[in-house]
DNA sequence: CACATAAACGGAACCGGACTCACCTTATGG
DNA sequence: CCATAAGGTGAGTCCGGTTCCGTTTATGTG
């Protein structure tokens, strides 16, 4: 029961304001915007943003929890349209597309993935559950080896993302990507 | 010409201080220990610290920096004790296990990998090398595929080594690691 | 519609932590 | 032993996140 009273028409705005402020420095570039200037650019004051999020860190960890969640959906999508395998390559490189449209969000998965903190619990979660799908559909069709679990894939995958900045980065973001997939692709005889 | 002159006695020991104290902070899993607090463990006052190091940044990257330099000494020894693939599977699984030792030694890696700070151009070439040296052995007996270039390679690496914290996070970077070697060892179909 | 009241807001003040600077201490070479 | 410049010190500054309380406003009631 989270939501004792339904909160009031202005504060609303005033929360969405604030996350719709903070999403667009964040996925700028400006990972460690003020919180004065987000405030101001949300048209309110300190005081409004500390009433809605218990810390800075609570406003950034809600932003990006809410651009995990479109990844979530994806994977369903995806395995409706292709076959398991090209559904898990396209689901990977979206990740990494995703990762691209600003420096930011990898800053984002990077954190979700990489953290303990039970915030990002269910995304977490979900998000494994999400590859889990892509991986069982594969195995099932043969194409994929079974022995790698979504949990692992996730935080391959959120390593991937973590490699921000320098010109080159999404090429060879891809690259390895598509080095994980053949890993994957292949049950290899296990070396000693 | 770093050195226009060559340092006095006291100050030289003092600066090793610090650098020891703040490696001692730094892989002890406090990444973000207080200046005045290692200061004071290395029995000096913040403005002596502040004297060999340009900011708290610089002392961190230092530390780090020294940190890889061993890393970077392996490959060497490695390719003269075993088969090439081999010797490129055990340095990957020394990175992880060195990022083990201290949490923060996996913070220091990835760092090095995914900034663009000039101040780790030269680590992170010395550490391509290292890389580079050991896929064009493996390409040369032909067991290691030679699309992927030691850059590329050390990327995933980084990505591996920022995935920080959490219970089974060792044996999850083991096995992405096999998985990347899997990928790196088949010549996969190259899938339109 | 006017009023009561609880919810929200504003923003000056506070506080912790990185960094500076004017002054003191000491190594070093003559 | 002195001169002097390198080195050290730590109180003070600055900056940015966080708090707190007086003021404003939405909302429902008579």
């Amino acid at each position: 029961m989270p939501s004792s009273r339904p909160l009031r028409a202005d504060a609303r705005r005033n929360r969405e304001a604030l996350l719709s402020a903070a999403r667009q420095a964040f996925l700028g570039g400006d990972t460690d915007a003020h919180v004065e200037d987000i405030a101001r650019s949300a048209g309110v004051a300190v005081g409004t943003l500390y009433r809605h999020f218990e810390t800075r860190d609570a406003l950034i960890k809600e932003v990006y929890r809410k651009e995990v969640d479109d990844l979530c959906a994806a994977p369903g999508d995806l395995l409706n349209q292709y076959a398991p395998e090209e559904a898990l390559r396209r689901f990977l490189l979206l990740l990494v597309d995703h990762a691209a449209v600003g420096k930011g969000m990898s800053v984002a998965l990077e954190n979700i993935m990489a953290t303990d903190s039970p915030v990002f619990d269910d995304a977490r979660t979900r998000m494994a559950d999400a590859l889990s799908l892509l991986l069982d559909a594969g195995n099932a069709a043969g194409t994929v080896r079974g022995d790698v679990t979504g949990p692992t894939l996730l935080r391959a995958l959120g390593g991937i993302c973590a490699m921000r900045v320098s010109e080159g980065w999404l090429d060879e973001a891809r690259q390895i990507t598509s080095l994980l997939l053949d890993g994957l692709r292949h049950k290899a005889p296990r070396g000693s």
